[in-house]
RNA sequence: GGUGUCAUAGCUCAGUUGGUAGAGCAAAGGACUGAAAAUCCUUGUGUCCCCGGUUCGAUUCCUGGUGACACCA
């Protein structure tokens, strides 16, 4: 069995073509875009039309609740056990998306971490606002002084985490980490969608002035009581929210989310080059593609 | 036409009591192991509008020009 993964940064055009190749390749298509698994961020997201969805099976795909907990390892595990069951029935499967974490989760693994409990979590995250991130930091030295050379030390999240991981396991961060790669038991080949920045910029512009115009504002307004949720905390949706709040009128915060969605792409660039095993094509360079994968299967 | 104010980074502006300059935004580069569309780090040379003058030295002071704005005709 072969997996391909179909990445690229946001607004490259991967749904239209991930379309094409799931037809070429009989498979359906493995979601991997960590922002489109939530239901009703709808506009937003920019997720498969319901017409797609019916011309192709979609998996992961406004599966989850705004206030669901979800997290990149949890994805790993019911990916993997999807691709099982399919790979019964195919010779070849396709994931399509461009959360790096969940790409890399799926390709790669995650170790082993415990699950942290809601209740660390809050007292964690309550010693921070109080305490601040130097105490914490300074905790994390003694609990755990091989993370703490490692740790991005005005990364908060980081910190906090190593900490989590502590409190509910009495085991450090480090000791879980194996940084070894999870063998597949099956083959994975990586096709990478790239653009000329300004073309993808230009396209990016134009899909966040048509999310406008489609009525992502009246969908944030729906969303905004919770605004507060981790699913929410993303760029399309933030922007809009500080908009309703007065703070930013509202052809600013448009501009905030076009600047926000760039970012955006540019850190999934950068990210993904670093990948010596993706093969890079131009979304337009469709039979080049289709020949790669055929000759790939 | 007259008077005044202004002219500095892609944009908005600060500043240099004369020793060639810095913020915000924009932009660029990077990190990333269970909240990742998240979170975090790094990066500022630009004819300081133009021609002259004063000066060891002018973006800073002075004459003139050009442009913008305001007020008065």
């Amino acid at each position: 069995m072969t997996l391909f993964v179909l990445l690229g940064p946001t607004a490259v055009g991967k749904t239209e073509l991930s379309l094409r190749l799931a037809e070429f390749l009989g498979s359906p298509i493995i979601n991997c875009d960590s922002r489109q698994f939530f239901r009703e961020m709808k506009i937003g997201t920019a997720p498969p039309t319901p017409v797609e969805m019916e011309r192709v099976k979609h998996f992961f795909v406004g599966t989850l609740g705004l206030q669901d907990y979800y997290s990149a390892a949890q994805y790993e595990q019911e990916a993997l056990q999807l691709i099982k069951e399919l790979s019964k029935t195919h010779q070849n499967l396709l994931l399509s998306g461009g959360s790096m974490m969940y790409i890399d989760a799926v390709c790669n693994g995650i170790d082993d971490i415990p699950t942290v409990d809601a209740e660390t979590r809050q007292f964690l995250h309550e010693r921070l606002e109080k305490e601040g991130l130097d105490i914490l930091l300074q905790e994390l030295k003694l609990v755990d002084p091989e993370y703490y050379e490692l740790v991005d030390k005005k990364n908060h999240k980081r910190v906090v985490h190593a900490l989590e991981i502590y409190y509910t396991s009495g085991k450090n961060f480090s000791s879980f980490k194996t940084n070894t790669k999870k063998e597949r038991p099956f083959r994975i080949v990586k096709i990478g969608l790239r653009r000329e920045r300004t073309e993808l910029f230009g396209r990016i512009n134009q899909r966040v002035e048509k999310m406008m115009k489609d009525g992502l504002l009246d969908e944030a307004r729906r969303l905004y009581p919770y605004r507060n949720e981790n699913s929410l905390n993303t760029v399309g949706y933030k922007e809009l929210f500080d908009y309703l709040d007065g703070k930013w009128d509202l052809t600013t915060a448009v501009e905030r989310i076009k600047k926000n969605t760039r970012v955006y792409a540019k850190k999934q660039m950068t990210w993904f080059q670093k990948d010596k095993e993706i093969t890079w094509f131009h979304p337009n360079d469709y039979a080049e593609i289709e020949k790669f994968v055929t000759k790939s299967m």
